[in-house]
DNA sequence: CTAAATGCAAATCATTTGCAAAGAG
DNA sequence: CTCTTTGCAAATGATTTGCATTTAG
């Protein structure tokens, strides 16, 4: 049983069927699935209905199982607690992972002095390779 | 004439009524509009057909004039130049504007570190606000 | 004058919702 | 057993598109 299957227990979410499927498929993903791809792959191992995905994410990123961005004019998931800052590479498009230790204190200072409490942050970096 | 009709005739696209009623509304805008608000701002002044404001949002940001992000399920416009750095109330929705200055050299400087030149970025924070 | 832009309405996606049947705890 | 969840299908909201007409350059 996957990690994020523990975390709904916690939650007080009821594992059903249906569930376990999207949970699986977002902890398999490396990607930011929307509902209809997430529903695309999910629908290979058993029957599940789209209305019921979107039902399902609403419930996860509620609880906070699952995070959600809006990217691209879609609704797009990832399991809860992933890292998600990326450097894109300009030239060849690869994305490198950052590491978000580097910025946590300086958002969260600036959130503060907004009055807001920082509850999460996304950072999408684009740059171009040095040298030559 | 605004900034941003110097930069539609610069970047070659066509100045037609409509077009600069949607500049217009976009240059007196300080927060994120949509397609929708956008056009309803614009149809206090003059007639105007929400399809031609979304082929219109849609010419600008292809020719960089605005930009535009998928927030809060929408594709939302400001301004070309103007940064695009938000924290976003989970409560509300609202969106403010965080000012970049205080996080654009350290983000300078994690680029730098993982070899390359910082280009530009985008910053999403998401914040509850404090208080009783 | 000519290619591009607009209005209008119908079409296409993304997402939500009402209701009866099935399932989890 | 009871309350929640699912399936199905229809509804709503965001965005795009085809076609005849107007307009900027």
């Amino acid at each position: 049983m996957g990690q994020l299957d523990a975390l709904c227990q916690l939650r007080g979410v009821k594992l059903t069927r249906p569930r376990r499927l999207v949970l699986a498929v977002l902890e398999e993903a490396t990607d930011h699935p929307c509902a209809n791809e997430i529903h695309q792959r999910a629908a290979l191992r058993a029957r599940i209905t789209l209305g019921t995905v979107y039902r399902i994410l609403n419930r996860l990123a509620e609880t906070g199982v699952l995070t959600r961005h809006s990217f691209d004019g879609k609704m797009r998931y990832e399991a809860a607690g992933r890292r998600h800052h990326h450097l894109v590479d300009i030239r060849s498009g690869r994305i490198v992972e950052i590491d978000d230790r580097d910025f946590a204190t300086v958002i969260e200072q600036a959130a503060e002095r907004l009055g807001y409490r920082l509850v999460d942050f996304r950072l999408e970096v684009r740059g171009e390779p040095k040298g030559p």
